[in-house]
Order: structure tokens, then C-alpha cells, then sequence
DNA sequence: CTGATACTTAGCCAAAACGGAAACTATTGA
DNA sequence: TCAATAGTTTCCGTTTTGGCTAAGTATCAG
């Protein structure tokens, strides 16, 4: 089984552009509507060219996605931006309830 | 409002502990019960001081808890390892989501 | 056509991350 | 007490980040 496994590219990647404060800022912002680079490189304080490397491993990371009209590029949440993520959550709880699902079993089995 | 801020010095912690396969796979290994250091280290193959440097980083994350017995050290998941987590991804669904809800209520609303 | 605007690319730098070897400190077991 | 075991600390080398400036490229507004 195990859905998720901990060292997929994809997770990797995911894990990784979440590892840095001005791009989770960045999901901030973007959670509460589209923007644009400049405007979130305006934003965070940072040059553009900062901004679009970090807003490259975000989109490299499914977090977000972009798309460009005219001469401005518009970054706005993915459609499942979480999925991977809760999904990978939710694989190891199970799977750290079930030894506490076995050890009751054992107590109250025999002892 | 704003319950889990992306700039918090302690979810900073937790993505960056995360943020790693071999640390990841460690969590695997936890989630599925409690293991000695050096048992950690051997199942990735990498070197005592390397693992304990891994595993220092996912203990200060939040994300696991160790206590030493005798001369082994023994690491397992922290009762609420995900907690943050989970908060950080809900907080951020939820305003994606009001998004939308502001949308179709213009929508709606007038036109 | 020309200038301003909005992003892109290339290249550079300092700091941090990851990995290891070697040496040191506790415990345990003969 | 001596030797093996399990961590821990130090220190070092390589690679990867995160940030910048400078120099493109592609629109748009006159």
C-alpha cells in the first residue's frame, strides 16, 4: 500500500518550496486571491528576479500556477494545492493509530 | 484572526524538518513505532553523526520526541506531530474558499 | 518607431545544508 | 578493570540556497 511514500520526486519537491517563509508568504497572499509577480515581489521586499525563482519552485511544487497574458504573469493557488500534502498526512496518522489499535488488541486479548 | 502565520520561527521548524527525503523516510520508519538511533541510521545507510544531526532537526520541528535509557536514545512521534500541520492547511483552504464564496455571492447578488 | 513596463536570463556571492571521519563520553558486560 | 557498545562533539568539504545586479526579451502606450 502506503498511497504516499515519503521520497517521490513530487513530494520532495512539494515539502521543499514549503520550506522557506517568504514563499509560504507568498501562499499567503495567493490564498486570498490571484496576484501577480511584481505585485507579490512588491510585497515581500524582494527583487523580481527572487520572486520568480521562488514562485517557479512553488509551481514546480503543484502548490500554484501561473499563466501569462500579455506581458504580465498571473500566479494564482492549484486547483488541489493540498492534496498531496493532507494525503501524506493522513497516511502516517493511520498508520501511528494502528500500533495503539494493536497494543489495545494485546491488553485486552491476553495478558 | 489568522490562527498558524507562515513566518512563525516554529512552523518555519517543521517545514524545514520536512523538508528532507531521508528525514521523511525517518517519519516513516516512527510512524510505525518507536526505533533507536542507531537503528534509524542503519536503515538509511548514512552515518551515526548525520542521522542524530536529522534527527535533532525533526525533534526541534515538534515533529518527534526522543528519550535516552541507559546509553541508547530512543525516538518515536510526538503525541500531536501533525497538529500544526493540519491547522496550517486548513487555515489557508478556508480563505482560498472564501474566495469563491465571494464570487458566486456577487454573482448572484447583482450582476 | 520609441519609450516605458513586466518579466526573463545569466552570473555572482555569502550563508546554510548534508554528509562524512575522527575523537570523546557514557554505559554495559565479562 | 577492560573492552565493546551507543551516542555525542568537532571539524571539514561539497553542494544547494536565497539574494542581488546587470543585461536581455516581449508587450503596450503614445
Amino acid at each position: 500500500m502506503r498511497a504516499e511514500p515519503s521520497h517521490t520526486d513530487s513530494m520532495d519537491r512539494m515539502f521543499t518550496a514549503l520550506a522557506d517563509s517568504n514563499r509560504r508568504a507568498m501562499i499567503d497572499h495567493l490564498s486570498g486571491g490571484p496576484a501577480s509577480m511584481s505585485d507579490l515581489a512588491h510585497r515581500l521586499g524582494i527583487a523580481l528576479p527572487s520572486a520568480l525563482k521562488h514562485l517557479a519552485i512553488l509551481e514546480d511544487g503543484g502548490l500554484i500556477r501561473s499563466e501569462k497574458v500579455g506581458r504580465t504573469r498571473t500566479y494564482s493557488m492549484a486547483s488541489d494545492a493540498f492534496g498531496g500534502l493532507e494525503a501524506w498526512v493522513a497516511d502516517r496518522k493511520a498508520r501511528w493509530n494502528r500500533q495503539f489499535d494493536r497494543l489495545e488488541k494485546f491488553l485486552e486479548g491476553d495478558a
